[in-house]
DNA sequence: TCTTAGTCGTGTATATAATACACGATACTT
DNA sequence: AAGTATCGTGTATTATATACACGACTAAGA
């Protein structure tokens, strides 16, 4: 089937930088490309878009497709629509950034579609088309909303140790930060409270564990209405 | 000539909201559209994306063609893709914000192209398309941006007073501010100077006049490379 | 059972930034 | 000379951000 149009028209496409902490270090998610242009390179999930769809439900569909995840937060990070940045036409793709905790990230799933990874931002491969640009840049954003607690939380189990959060904060900030300030402040936030619980994890004092108060107010579950 | 694709494409266009401060007050530049959908209804200057130029271009070029302006400040805001926004078609657009100085804005060049209208933002017109949502996020997204000092920079012209500069924050909060600390704050962050002339408007103490520093700082040229 | 190692949890003092607030100075008009 | 309207200025208070150290508690091993 052809469609034709009267005026040229580009190709519309999503990517999603999909952040998530695991063995105690910020990663993102990558799926290697099993055709051309740049087969066999590492890319940010994504796919075009459908004509019924709105973005942000062909983003969010493209990584459940690409990687079986489900994104809870799933925000827009801007378009980008250099005329060369794809090889074949042109393409006009709009970034998405998604925060997955861990404990939400099925690799069984990812791995299922096709070879998708979690890597280091340090230890990056080469990237396909202008996805290291679009990478940087949510980078960046990711920092700047920082500020907003729930992009934290967005990033931690259901429940957590105040050490837990206060990591996620010093590996998207890439500096340290003072343990008593930063409690001051998150607790002063109002949004978790402590559970009663603790958690144990080596010869030292136990953790207590947080939550989120109002779970509306970080919400878990994908918040897609139907097409 | 047609364009025939193996699979169907959106067509991609740019609009651009144009704010500017005019007889005191933040005005948003409009242009009455003369073809079908919403003939004859107020929309922001926009166009359809040319294959071979960027993103950020076609938002210049098209507000050139339509209004005669060149936009100093142009900054994307997000891409817009609900699937039924454009009757016609399937149409994307990306949406920037432009702000150019009252003084650089050439009514004649504007009017001369097609009926192009600086609206309050209390008394808009009927707009076409999804165009009251993009004015909405635009607004918004001008008063988080307000805590860089560049942006209420590219709505005076190149000498103002304090007065001025203060009243345009105030336009965009939408808020009076104090005008001790107004000053105490804008003369902290160190960008602009006395010039030693002043400004005399009535009967009363003449204002001096202050200018950037650092053209360099605050581009009124824009800035666009060559395709 | 005692020592050691390692993280957990806590408070105070200081510096910086934000806010609240009032009045004399100056130019023009009448 | 009096009236009026904006211009320009400083201090006190509050809130926020930063700097900084040590006892509490658990597990492991001697």
């Amino acid at each position: 089937m052809a469609y034709t149009y009267e005026h040229p028209h580009p190709a519309v496409s999503v990517d999603i930088v999909v952040f998530t902490i695991a063995e105690g270090e910020l990663k993102v998610l990558l799926i290697r490309r099993d055709a051309a242009p740049f087969e066999g390179s590492w890319a940010l999930p994504g796919g075009f878009v459908e004509m019924n769809e709105s973005l942000r439900r062909a983003a969010w569909r493209e990584l459940r497709e690409e990687t079986g995840l489900n994104a809870a937060y799933l925000e827009q990070l801007q378009a980008f629509g250099h005329p060369d940045r794809d090889p074949r036409e042109r393409v006009i793709t709009v970034a998405y950034v998604a925060l997955i905790p861990y404990e939400r990230f099925d690799v069984q799933a990812a791995s299922d579609a096709r070879d998708a990874r979690l890597f280091n931002l340090e230890t990056l491969p080469e990237l396909a088309f202008d996805h290291p640009r679009i990478l940087r840049r949510a980078c960046q954003r990711l920092k700047e909303k920082l500020s907003d607690p729930i992009i934290a939380l967005q990033l931690v189990g259901k429940s957590f140790t105040l050490s837990e959060l206060q990591r996620v904060h010093e590996l998207i900030l890439g500096k340290p930060l003072d343990k008593r300030n930063f409690r001051k402040k998150i607790l002063a936030e109002g949004l978790i409270e402590a559970t009663g619980d603790e958690r144990r994890s080596g010869p030292h004092r136990p953790a207590r564990l947080y939550t989120v108060k109002d779970p509306s107010d970080v919400p878990y579950a994908p918040v897609i209405k139907r097409a």
